[in-house]
DNA sequence: CTGCAACCTCAAGTTAGCTTCAGATCAGCT
DNA sequence: AGCTGATCTGAAGCTAACTTGAGGTTGCAG
């Protein structure tokens, strides 16, 4: 529509948060794309705020930038991603979410059991084990947030 | 009690799940401590098979090794920790969570307001925005998780 | 008392996710 | 046309949390 669909980098930055180095990181990882003006200057559309918000908030989620790569990919190519394209994706981080707060409350519960005897070991607490005899349980807590 | 209070990195490691380079490198942070042998061997309190399983939890949780330094400094020094000791330590764990627990609804509420509209800006987000009019909002989705 | 798994130290390498720097060019306002 | 802030590239550096490797020593079962 108007011409300043495309935006140079320090305005993504401004308008993102992110440093324009991690921007130009995230676009040699090949999180976002941009053209180039004759000068070769980088310029990007105004879409790429919100994927690199999305970028953002799955980081936040603890998602690598791989994974987070690979939810992006459902986002339409050739085409600006509309509404809801963004919704489709965003449902996709709900999911996410809602799999870490089952996952910490999980963690929770067993520490809540293990607090009772200080032992924790989370998975066969009986009591407190001067022996030691969880020795057989095989190693560690390792399994619990797994 | 016994004379074998004390074992040996190896031992830990397998009782903890931890590899024993893991070990050595969390004594030179300062993690856990050990005594030596006449021939330069580690040994260690068998006491400290809880201290680092706290650690990996701790850990999990997305603690940093410094911060989970200074979660053990509450644990008593010079005497072996017992339950009780534990039991404090665990519950400090358990705020943790849940205000991970919190702070995770509260994105999800948040991304599920602005899932109606696609904006991903999750602050200011009325409607879907041609002119991006939440320019005004000043930088990113930054604070979301802040 | 011998053999060999388990230990030791120290330096260097690894992955993720960026930042910093140097030296050079661009773009837009006056 | 000129100034000045924004951008460019490529290499190197950084933090966290470890792992790997080389070369050498210990400790205990038989």
């Amino acid at each position: 529509m108007h011409r300043n669909d495309l935006i140079p980098i320090g305005t993504l930055s401004r308008r993102t948060g992110l440093a324009v180095s991690a921007i130009r990181y995230y676009e040699d990882r090949g999180l976002v794309t941009s053209v180039r003006t004759g000068g070769n200057q980088r310029r990007f559309l105004r879409s790429d705020i919100r994927r690199l918000s999305f970028v953002q908030i799955a980081q936040k989620l603890g998602l690598g930038l791989a994974e987070i790569e690979r939810e992006l990919t459902s986002l339409p190519q050739g085409r600006t991603p509309n509404i809801m394209d963004w919704q489709k994706i965003s449902r996709s981080l709900r999911k996410e979410i809602d799999s870490r707060i089952q996952l910490l409350t999980r963690t929770r519960n067993k520490l809540d059991e293990c607090i009772g005897c200080g032992c924790l070991s989370l998975d066969r607490c009986a009591l407190y084990n001067k022996e030691d005899r969880a020795a057989a349980g095989g190693p560690g807590p390792r399994f619990v947030l797994d």
